[in-house]
DNA sequence: TTATTTTGTTTAATCGATTAAGCAAATGGA
DNA sequence: TCCATTTGCTTAATCGATTAAACAAAATAA
């Protein structure tokens, strides 16, 4: 196997020097006024030879990868595979490479990330961020190195986001429990400082205060652990079991449960599942994001649809973006859409 | 904002060549016999300097990349998130970056990707092959670039290979089918040339001789449509729906359904719920893969789960392997998990 | 005819690291 | 004392492309 064409093979073939290649095969030959016949027997030697251009030599000149970092918190997530998706599509079309991590929401694996994707020079990146991440956005700050966050807003940061409007989301959901008729709703979460979950709290708080229900502490539960690596999701599993046998056993009873994420709904439609709880003449169900599952279940559930399709696509828009303005700082909010199922009652 | 420090940069700190510094930076004082104290200067520096490697240079001068490329169908199916999320894990720990793409089954994206990423000079190649990408295979052998293929298995292809067997898994779930008293067993395929679709039919062919079944061609169906990129699924959907139509229409009637993916048992179950079928009472269900509607669905689907962590980890060593030995051809066959629920009845 | 501009091409530096080969000084052996 | 080794470091080529600057020849202007 012959080695790989570069252009000094091309130029030794055509008898002329490198520069005059490189300016035809990168369609300079106006400005550099190139002899068309040359020109053309340039293209034809590259052709023949079958020359790609060596993209490592190209970006150490240039200084440009052509390369954006995409770091998520975990690829099997139906959030980060759906933005993902649409993240790579975009890029196909731009002409993009996707370099992609997943932090699996630990500190330091994003930090050993960021550094790693930095160091490969990518053109730019976009973030999930995790807790405790303001030394690595300060870094890219400081190195001038474009990213947009996508999904969670860090507190007490300044950059470019697309999310959704979690509190407008959150008060759509609670509020349709309030109107079908629950008394009693509570809130199950994530225990977390990311600023999402906070704020779908908040929409939650203010859709009771709209409803003329007063908050009950004992409604609200948080439960400590992300979902950890490898499917070892036991203590999650274990806590939210807890959570909803606390729930169940509350007096006056509680009558509704509003899911901040797909996965805490899946662990806990699973638990009320296996307990015989009907689904909604006792319980009434709302949850966050989407899962093949909620359709599935025997009573569809009730739920806000984030974008994702437009969460990866704006997000890359946006990087782009900034590569080419870097003083541009958008936040993106988008509005999510709400799936009426059964999982509620009739309205 | 200070740019990079580059080696040059050290060297000039401490006031030696640049060869000094990259030896003792790549741990090779010993060999080279650099001078103790000169090397803790070095190191010093290094460090004062904030110093990382280009590492686009030294791809430049090694052509070793530490990169290596991944290509998908669709990173939205559970299967390849799964798969995907153990190769990134496995590669984090062995220092190598994943670049990532998705055919979305279309062979002329594909072969772009291939090319994309071997002219980004990837190490080496983890595969989903789509249909028509026997021309892809040969140009990689033919540049010596190391790959394995998982997932599928293209016909008349010589390569690394890691599956799991397909005609076994498949054969083990239309036999619980028979042994839980049905006896016209359907099987809902692709229509696909992909050969591990082709073993999940014999598997289930092999399930029914062996319970004494005749096979009924009309108890075959095959989608024509793979699911179509962006959620525009509505032909499948549309197929599925008709498929089980007429399943459900045939005299003697059809007792069971063996679904050869999730995604087709997904849209399957969607609509035999829609038509308020009882499963198992009047339909008996098992399904491939896995999926979280599986559990949640009123009656728990019985179906065989693909190792994928295994499958992605395995994929990763076995690449790094050939990197090594690249004559090595190894075909590695796992075993699947079968797992029980009551979407069969009890046994 | 000479000066100027235009056209077409080459030269050579550069990006940042790696690494074979070369060289000088110190050490050791006879 | 003289030659051979060892030690410690530098030089310079190289990977493959980009691109400013220099240069020669031809065309045009004066």
């Amino acid at each position: 196997m012959p080695k790989r064409a570069a252009l000094k093979d091309i130029a030794q073939k055509v008898g002329v020097s490198t520069a005059l290649v490189s300016y035809v095969l990168n369609n300079q030959e106006e400005e550099k006024r190139v002899g068309k016949e040359i020109a053309a027997r340039i293209r034809q030697a590259a052709a023949d030879l079958n020359y790609t251009p060596n993209q490592i030599a190209r970006s150490l000149k240039t200084s440009k990868t052509h390369t954006i970092g995409v770091i998520v918190a975990d690829i099997h997530y139906r959030f980060t595979s759906g933005v993902t998706k649409a993240i790579e599509a975009a890029c196909q079309q731009l002409n993009y490479t996707v370099i992609y991590g997943s932090s699996n929401e630990d500190p330091a694996k994003f930090a050993r990330l960021v550094h790693l994707l930095v160091d490969r020079q990518v053109d730019g990146l976009i973030i999930v961020p995790v807790m405790d991440c303001k030394k690595e956005i300060d870094y890219l700050h400081r190195h001038e190195i474009p990213f947009v966050l996508i999904d969670r807003i860090p507190p007490n940061v300044e950059a470019n986001i697309i999310s959704i409007d979690n509190v407008k989301a959150a008060h759509r959901s609670a509020l349709h429990l309030a109107k079908t008729g629950h008394r009693r709703i509570a809130f199950v979460s994530y225990q977390s400082g990311l600023l999402n979950l906070a704020e779908r709290k908040n929409g939650y708080l203010a859709a009771l205060a709209e409803a003329g229900l007063s908050p009950d502490p004992a409604l609200i539960k948080e439960i400590a652990g992300r979902r950890p690596a490898d499917g070892v999701t036991d203590r999650v599993t274990d806590e939210v079991k807890q959570a909803i046998d606390d729930l169940l056993a509350l007096s006056p009873a509680c009558d509704s449960i509003f899911f901040a994420t797909d996965t805490l709904a899946v662990e806990g439609l699973r638990h009320i599942n296996a307990l015989h709880i009907p689904v909604p003449e006792r319980l009434g169900i709302v949850s966050f994001d989407e899962s093949e599952a909620f359709e599935l279940f025997y009573c569809p559930i009730t739920r806000g649809r984030q974008p994702l399709a437009d969460i990866g696509r704006i997000a890359v828009d946006t990087l782009i973006d900034t590569m080419h303005h870097p003083t541009t700082k958008k936040k993106v909010l988008l509005g999510t859409e709400f799936i009426i199922g059964k999982s509620c009652g009739e309205t």
